[in-house]
RNA sequence: GCCGGGAUAGCUCAGAUGGUAGAGCGGCUGACUUGUAAUCAGCAGGUCACGAGUUCAAUUCUCGUUCCCGGCUCCA
């Protein structure tokens, strides 16, 4: 065969030899497709731009266009990681070292942590080897031959056995570096030209923590120094949104070293936004016809048998304690109690559904290291519900929660949002509890409950919970930070396990379906995403201080007083700053503090009956009566608008 | 839980190769009476996280504990 067939992305065809590299296809096309590109996808496949095409073959050259060459471009700064590190410290051992949403990261093995000096120095040397634009080449290894020659590195012997053909490939960065790699790569380091190392951590070899802990070290890598600024610049804005420096200074809340770590406690300004999340979700419960419930915090050991917790959470749960008639359990649950309440008489399917909601406050064991701020916390509250009822009646409860969620996501400000649908594997592994019917029945009520509402479902097979399957809603925040949000379960496993029943039209008992549902998640957490999601400045409806009255001089004390009480008595939040300040300086407390109003009141007000008014994002709004201005404010109130 | 880093005044942080500490902001007091992001002056604040050890001497060095931070694993 004298030419090979290459198919462009376009359609067109070229005949070249066989052997023509993609970079030379790119070349013939223009020097500056040449230029930009980063790896060729042949076949469908990713492949370097140096590999020989051998046969006719389909070929498009990725750019920096195409999100999979920045994964490329990633994992080639990955290597040019592991190069510095052993060139620096020889007796490093390699694990992996694959890209990541953010950047990349490589897994080191070395007796001596590396330091943060260490991450300078590694960085440094980073762009030594950059400037000597080396080579990325791809040489083949017999197994046999490449398991003598990693005896070293264990790590990589590991993964050989593993994942290597009977020959397999590697990636040479110069002379000195080699990697059992699949590759690709871009052809050479001078195509870095924008990374920069951020942090060390622990890391499990195989992410399983009986294996030994390794030395991670992340980077973040960028087409272009500018794109490099950008997210670094991201990172810092997340800094300044990051909820727990702005619980402080906005005191929100805290968490107590004498309590104990994970535990939260909510200060006057911050029960005052808890408050609305509270009144808002149970009068939602209340109009959407469930039944509000409350129940205990602790209930006896027997209890947590009979629903399995004791089996298959108890490495989550507090500590039993003795009391004089048995062992008791502080909850890490709600749904038991809520069955209770079903159980507590017959049923008819004439009353179904039931839904039992509650803020119920759970406590769970979660192990020091992962407690972090609102997020992550060992006691929480969570507007959980159950809803029990019929298989007729499921897909309509399913697309009420849906509706319900999104909702919720739109009233606090979230315009953005996924869902994901975790299914189970069709009983291939035996891990899920529950009949195939069951399963079918739920799936699909999920599938049509989504497809009725035209919401956008990403399917994840073999995600689901043992005990049936679930759809979670994550949404995006004003940074594009994605947080699970609400979740909707099928539970088949606890209907069968407390012999719930229903007596049905036959005269006969069934059994119910059964759906976990909780919107904000836990409160707790909802909390501190809005937080960073406002960056502290709440929607006026959410503020603590919705209004701040800032008398000029103390002449008009008697007046701003007066102002202020009208204001309450009209149901705003509303605070005086009566000190003998200067404005300026009452206005910069009340910016920082992020009071959505601030009513300046001088003479001239007080003669109109007026207040000056500064908004905390658009500035001076100029003296208004008093009465429109309340009616303003009450109507974003009122509203609950997200923005002013 | 594990790896690494950290804890100094109410807050943000500086500091000494071991000789018991400092700034700004805040607080208090006084003066100023001020028109849209910091008025001035004075004063008072510290078991340098906690507990041991080494030392003539420890906030500083060592060990342990607690809590916090970045990760791993897990998760609302």
């Amino acid at each position: 065969m004298s030419s090979i067939e290459i198919t462009l992305p376009d359609g067109s065809r070229q005949s070249v030899p066989p052997g023509t590299r993609p970079i030379d296809v790119a070349q013939s096309i223009s020097p500056k497709l040449a230029e930009a590109a980063v790896v060729a996808k042949v076949n469908g496949q990713l492949q370097d731009l140096n590999r020989p095409l051998e046969s006719n073959a389909t070929l498009q050259i990725l750019t920096p266009k195409d999100p999979e060459s920045l994964e490329v471009y990633r994992h080639s700064t990955a290597h040019l990681l592991a190069a510095a590190v052993l060139e620096l410290y020889p007796e490093t051992k390699l694990g992996i070292g694959p890209p990541i949403e953010t950047g990349f990261y490589y897994d080191f093995d070395r007796a001596v942590p590396f330091t943060p000096e260490d991450l300078e120095k590694i960085e440094k040397r980073m762009w030594e080897i950059q400037k000597r634009h080396l080579p990325y080449e791809r040489v083949y290894t017999k197994k046999e031959d490449g398991l003598k020659k990693y005896a070293e590195a264990w790590m990589k012997c590991e993964l050989i056995q593993e994942r290597a053909g009977e020959v397999f490939s590697e990636y040479t960065l110069g002379p000195g570096f080699i990697d059992f790699c699949r590759g690709p790569h871009v052809p050479d380091t001078s195509k870095l030209k924008a990374f920069k190392l951020l942090s060390i951590a622990g890391a499990y070899w195989k992410g399983d923590e009986h294996n030994k802990q390794l030395q991670r070290i992340y980077g973040t890598a960028f087409f272009t120094q500018k794109e490099l600024e950008a997210y670094l610049k991201r990172i810092e804005e997340a800094k300044k949104r990051d909820h727990r420096k702005l619980g402080k200074e906005l005191d929100l809340f805290s968490v107590q070293e004498l309590a104990g770590p994970g535990l939260i406690f909510f200060h006057p300004k911050g029960g005052i936004i808890r408050k609305q999340l509270e009144d808002w979700m149970r009068d939602q419960y209340l109009k959407r016809g469930y039944s509000l419930v409350y129940t205990p915090h602790v209930a006896r050991f027997d209890l947590w048998k009979t629903s399995g917790h004791a089996n298959f959470y108890s490495q989550n749960m507090f500590s039993r304690m003795e009391l004089d008639d048995a062992e008791y359990q502080l909850k890490p649950m709600n749904c038991p109690f809520h069955i209770l309440i079903y159980k507590d008489r017959q049923r008819s399917y004439r009353d179904l559904p039931v839904r039992l909601g509650e803020l119920g406050t759970v406590y769970r064991y979660e192990r020091s290291g992962v407690l972090a701020g609102l997020f992550r916390v060992r006691g929480f509250t969570q507007d959980d519900a159950h809803i029990f009822c019929t298989p007729e009646q499921i897909e309509n409860e399913v697309v009420d929660c849906l509706q319900f969620a999104a909702d919720t996501l739109r009233t606090y400000g979230f315009d953005e949002y996924e869902a994901e649908l975790s299914t189970w594997d069709n009983g291939a592994s035996g891990k899920y509890d529950g009949a195939p019917d069951q399963w079918q029945l739920a799936e699909n009520a999920l599938q049509r409950a989504v497809d009725r509402l035209k919401i956008n479902v990403k399917r994840i097979p073999d995600e689901a919970a043992f005990y049936g399957p679930k759809i979670d809603v994550k949404l995006v925040d004003a940074i594009g930070r994605k947080w699970q949000l609400s979740t909707i379960q099928f539970d088949f496993t606890l209907p069968r396990r407390f012999e719930l029943e229903y007596i049905g039209e036959d005269g006969k008992a069934h059994q119910p379906l059964m759906v976990h549902r909780a919107l904000y998640g836990s409160i707790e957490r909802f909390f501190g995403i809005l937080v960073e999601h406002y960056a502290g400045a709440f929607p006026v409806w959410l503020a603590p201080v919705q209004a701040i009255v800032l008398p000029i001089t103390d002449r008009q004390i008697g007046y701003a007083g007066d102002v202020r009480k009208q204001l309450e008595e009209a149901g705003i939040r509303a605070e005086l700053d009566d000190r003998s300040e200067k404005v300026n300086l009452k206005i910069r407390e009340a910016q920082l503090q992020k009071i959505p109003y601030m009513l300046v009141v001088g003479d001239r007000e007080q003669q109109n009956g007026e207040v000056a008014v500064r908004n905390r994002k658009h500035g001076d709004q100029g003296a208004k009566p008093l009465s429109g201005f309340i009616a303003e404010i009450r109507q974003l109130i009122d509203s609950k608008a997200v923005s002013e």
